[in-house]
DNA sequence: TTCCGACAGTGGGGTCGCAAT
DNA sequence: ATTGCGACCCCACTATCGGAA
């Protein structure tokens, strides 16, 4: 293996400085935007959907946690193996764990696996992983954290043996919004918009943006849960589609709203509460807190994907709509 | 004075594992 | 044997407060 002082002489890398092994250490988070741009001073990489991890070598001893320091050695054991073959120095990597479903990363697949943790049981599961790396915080003595991110990963990408299932995340350097519209129809989740001058930091930082694929459509809304705590007016609302004429229950969505309007929406169904469930497939108490009401009303519904059970995943309230009849509220196909 | 960032709190789907039934 | 619940992953969003601008 190259050593550092050999990378940082090609590259004239001056800020990398010798630092004791730091041990677990929070990754950098990106924040949600709407506001995509087109800057050449940022890279912009694929956003892949599965399950953040660190992966820590200390003189041979590998570790990869969870972004909450939850060990996943047990978890993923195939990946443990394959950093340990490629006879690395102390190290800190930052990557995602991922599953396929055809060419998108699959969270729903992964999820097969992710509570697993023997290692016999995880491999059985069938789900193959990989692990895409696109960062480097510490290499042999030296903290590479002032280093900015063009930097490390010019680093990341000469230090580590690429051999599948180790794979490297390329960027785009230019012309983020198009990049995201590819990203969109190719049916991933998004993309991560990086200041390619960045220092890497250990919190949520403006400096990396999501750029995501936004899903959303109207709903009917046929029901609603009981606040919690010093939640007022109602939890969330239960929502649905119609499908032959009959409304299907597509999940429900608790946040979006604020204080004013949870107390007077709460007002409004109180006045068309009904005893029984307006969904065809979905009559559950639930726990006693379902109410349900007339679905007269329309709403529209951001999410991220539809479940395998045809659920809304991250849903989030974005407005009511009362330009739309509840009977013509169908399932968007793509 | 106004704005921003960090934090706590409330809400979601899905899975596994274990304790209670 | 079945069910319920907590602990994990993935989150979105609002309210609040204190410090920066």
């Amino acid at each position: 293996m190259k050593a550092l002082e050999n990378i940082l002489d090609e590259h004239d890398f001056g800020k990398a400085e010798k630092k004791a092994f730091p041990g677990f250490v929070a990754p950098m988070l990106a924040t949600l935007t709407d506001d995509y741009f087109d800057d050449p001073e940022w890279i912009y990489e694929r956003k892949l959907d599965g399950v953040r991890c660190l992966v820590l070598i200390e003189e041979g001893e590998i570790s990869i946690y969870s972004r909450n320091e939850k060990e996943l050695n047990n978890t993923y054991p195939e990946l443990k193996e394959a950093l340990q073959k490629g006879d690395h120095p102390d190290l800190i990597l930052d990557g995602e764990i991922v599953a396929f479903k055809g060419n998108v990363t699959s969270f729903s697949k992964l999820q097969n696996r992710m509570q697993i943790k023997d290692p016999e049981k995880a491999r059985e599961r069938g789900v193959t992983v990989y692990l895409y790396l696109f960062d480097i915080i510490y290499y042999e003595n030296y903290s590479l954290s002032e280093l900015p991110l063009r930097q490390r990963k010019q680093i990341l990408k000469k230090v580590i043996k690429w051999r599948d299932p180790l794979r490297y995340v390329p960027h785009r350097n230019e012309e983020g919004k198009a990049y995201r519209e590819e990203a969109c129809r190719k049916g991933w989740e998004g993309i991560i918009a990086k200041d390619a001058n960045s220092t890497y930091v250990h919190s949520r930082s403006k400096k990396w943006l999501k750029f995501k694929c936004a899903k959303g459509q109207e709903l009917v809304i046929g029901g609603f849960t009981e606040p919690e705590g010093e939640r007022v007016g109602f939890g969330a609302m239960l929502v649905g589609f119609y499908k032959n004429g009959n409304l299907q229950y597509a999940g429900k969505v608790g946040t979006g709203y604020d204080d004013a309007f949870l107390e007077e929406w709460r007002e409004n169904f109180d006045q068309i509460e009904q005893d029984s469930s307006p969904f065809e497939d979905f009559d559950d108490d639930d726990g006693g807190d379902n109410h349900w009401i007339k679905p007269k009303y329309v709403g529209e519904f951001g999410f991220t994907e539809w479940t395998g059970s045809n659920k809304l995943r991250h849903p989030r309230f974005l407005g009511m709509r009362y330009d739309k009849e509840p009977e013509d509220v169908i399932k968007e196909e793509p």
